[in-house]
DNA sequence: CGACTTGATAACTTTTGAGTATCAAGTGGC
DNA sequence: GCCACTTGATACTCAAAAGTTATCAAGTCG
């Protein structure tokens, strides 16, 4: 059985003519006839009783119809999918995400990827920054996220700046130096700092200390917290201070923190998140995905003029 | 595009290699080569990435894959459906049902057939006998019920004897001639006699009316009744009496109503009921019902010689 | 580095789908 | 009741295309 024979049977069975349905799929009448009969054999069922003043659908015919259109329609849906998935706007792709980090730009994102792309499935996978190479190469995920500072990236990736900022103190609305514009790393000379848990996610404080270290200011004691929500809670109940980007984090805490840059400045300060993807090999779905995120981030900051 | 490239995309997707796959489908390398070819630009995406190492699925590829197997089985059930349809073992079958009667053997006969064809949807149709004809006719019905003396049956159908019994005289347990073995027409003579109700169903009252014609015996006034069941109650009741077949009702009323063979005899005193279908022009689904119907006859009379 | 994969290409053969002409068998108007 | 006209089926021919063999370029692997 082939495709063609579905057509001209669905072309008989509709016209209930072989000289209409002929005419219908532009072929020889005898063609038709000949292709049917070779349909029935396959089959195994008589399909159509020709009388001589017509066709009439058999009880097998009738169900076979129904079967055959859906045949068809199935195979010009097979198509469809095979161009989307192509296209990029199908299928299923896999992104990194750093909670820490992408609460700015990631559910606005998301929010956009799926209204342009509602065809395909995207699946967050919870990394830390230097977990992310190895998953990318091992194709676990099709985009991940780095620090400009962080571990040097591969030549066969490319990258996209997602979003950069200064690196701020964050402390508690109530802290005394909350009234400042600008705050000196003087002011927390060995005093204590909140940083994430270094078990996990050591880049943190390896961050501070080196903030501190090249200015030859003291760092005092690490505090570690197991997650975003914590240290939030911490800074804005006065128990203690962290090194945070400024821009990232601002839109879930506009209340109990603040976030002051500091007097200091250096290349060191800048915070820099890129986008990263495999340059060869990767699928239109990813390609889609960085086209969005670069939307979303050039939206937001010209919102953000705006406001 | 025809299943043939499915059928060969298949292959080649799941070998993950031209050669083997055209060892599978026994056909030569190059032939596959230029089919598959000719079904990416029909299908208007790559579905495959050929490395001279071997093959692998792009995105769209995979996608089409699962597609491609979707449709190929159910070409394959499609065929399977039509010669079961033939068969007479899938579809859907009207047959007419006269509730007064029928009680007897077509919970039995559904059941059955049930259990032989559960593909087939088995529709009844609640006519009176004269209705039969036309609905049969008219394709509404496949099989429908009339009685042997009853409307003359056209040629072109085909009968069988459902049932066959005496027409008894059915009374309450409690009438004082319920005692007798036997009854005579004579002790009925000008007493009430409950039938169905002759706007809708004359040929009960007909049919009494003649018994008592026949043999000189005065009818006496009928009273109608709306349906079995009324009529039933009503005669357990000592309301009145009627004429019904012995067999047909027996099982439902097994207690409050005794039927008595008349000591009178006579053509007019058999009951049958023969189920009729077009003789041309059938569907192997009726014919299927009327074997099982057959069988379901044949079954009761030996079982209630067993018991 | 060469033997051995891989899939693609070219030239040729065979199959088969499609075309033309014609036929038998019913239908319907007169 | 008959003839014109319809229906789908058949016979034969042709051309498209599926398939074959032989060969090639480009990789992998011992």
């Amino acid at each position: 059985m082939e495709l063609r024979h579905l057509r001209y049977y669905v072309a008989v069975a509709e016209e209930l003519s072989f000289r209409r349905a002929a005419e219908r799929v532009r072929v020889a009448q005898p063609a038709l006839s000949k292709q049917i009969k070779d349909l029935e054999y396959d089959v195994g069922a008589k399909l159509l009783d020709r009388n001589t003043a017509g066709v009439a659908l058999t009880d097998a015919g009738a169900i076979f119809l129904v079967e055959a259109r859906e045949i068809l329609a199935h195979a010009e849906r097979a198509s469809a999918k095979a161009r989307e998935a192509e296209a990029g706007s199908r299928g299923a792709l896999t992104v990194a995400n750093v909670s820490a980090i992408s609460a700015s730009f990631m559910p606005a994102t998301l929010s956009e990827f799926h209204t342009r792309y509602p065809e395909v499935d995207v699946s967050l996978e919870e990394l830390v920054l230097p977990e992310q190479i190895d998953a990318l190469e091992a194709g676990k995920i099709q985009v991940g996220f780095t620090m400009g500072q962080g571990t040097p990236i591969p030549k066969h990736f490319e990258q996209f700046k997602v979003l950069e900022s200064e690196i701020c103190l964050a402390m508690g609305r109530d802290h005394p130096l909350a009234r400042q514009k600008r705050v000196s790393l003087h002011d927390f000379e060995s005093k204590q700092v909140l940083c994430f848990d270094p078990a996990r996610y050591p880049l943190h404080r390896d961050m501070i200390r080196q903030i501190f270290d090249r200015r030859g200011v003291k760092c005092g004691r690490f505090k570690p917290v197991s997650s975003i929500e914590s240290l939030h809670a911490l800074i804005e109940g006065g128990q203690g201070v962290s090194f945070l980007a400024g821009t990232s984090d601002r839109r879930r805490s506009s209340d109990g923190v603040v976030f002051k840059p500091l007097r200091e400045s250096g290349d060191d300060l800048r915070f820099e998140l890129f986008a990263i993807w495999k340059r060869q090999q990767v699928s239109q779905l990813a390609l889609n995905f960085v086209e969005v995120l670069r939307l979303v981030c050039g939206k937001k900051k010209t919102a953000k003029k705006a406001a």
